[in-house]
DNA sequence: TTGCAGTAACTACAAATGTACGCATCGAAT
DNA sequence: ATTCGATGCGTACATTTGTAGTTACTGCAA
């Protein structure tokens, strides 16, 4: 239960990119980002200083150019992210979010079928 | 498509909190809260003031007192926020949260009934 | 009629956020 | 040897956020 900072909207962004090519040096979390996305090389920087601050990632110098790595696993910043939105936004309940997800947004074929093979396993799993 | 400011975590959740009961006083919004959420009247007070800057709620005087609204929908707003947050931590993509949300998050067996019923209606659509 | 509880409206303010600039430095190219 | 591009590191700074205190007013209870 470290308990760390809460990360930012605009860290988490930065923190995703790193965690899909950790370790990494900041310009290559900075070119690693979508081309639309515009974003100066030093904002990256300071977010992944501030993400280095909060516990969330690691560095250290390879040479003179420093390299950042994950430190906190994906799916741990997920769960937390995830927890306090559902918190705020459907006052803690995951249905009204899976039901936006399904309806709102589209699901092609392949996804509804791993979501049927989810749901399966899950049955199973529930019916012993 | 009117441009609003951004809404924040805290705003959300009082915004989030108003629509249930909508339209409602600062108190009626106050008191809604949750009992083990620890958060002062004019601070409850300063959320619905800048949501009504930001545009997401309005409000007029009955009397003296003053009468919140909700005036962007909640599905809107959940959009917005979902999108943004799919965008940021998952790249774009959908389907991650889904698994997520099933995996580590508990699913009960109603739950897990209305599931199958959602992914059951779009295979039908998706069909022909 | 006097005080009190509730409220509107304003003000406050430190911390966090988004975004970046500037300087010193170092290694590669000329 | 000189220049130039990239980088680390420190600094900046307007806004936004979270959280609330303050002041003035008003209708109701005592």
């Amino acid at each position: 239960m470290t308990e760390r900072q809460p990360i930012s909207k605009g860290e988490m962004e930065i923190a995703r990119a790193l965690w899909e090519i950790s370790p990494a040096t900041v310009r290559a979390v900075f070119e690693s980002l979508p081309n639309n996305r515009k974003i100066g090389f030093s904002t990256v920087q300071t977010y992944l200083r501030r993400l280095e601050t909060k516990g969330y990632v690691t560095s250290s110098l390879d040479g003179r150019v420093r390299v950042y790595a994950s430190r906190t696993k994906a799916r741990t910043v997920i769960r937390e992210t995830v927890d306090d939105l559902v918190q705020r936004l459907f006052g803690g309940e995951t249905m009204p979010l899976m039901r936006h997800l399904i309806e709102e947004r589209g699901v092609d074929e392949k996804s509804l079928a791993e979501l049927r093979e989810l749901i399966d396993r899950l049955e199973q799993e529930t019916e012993q």
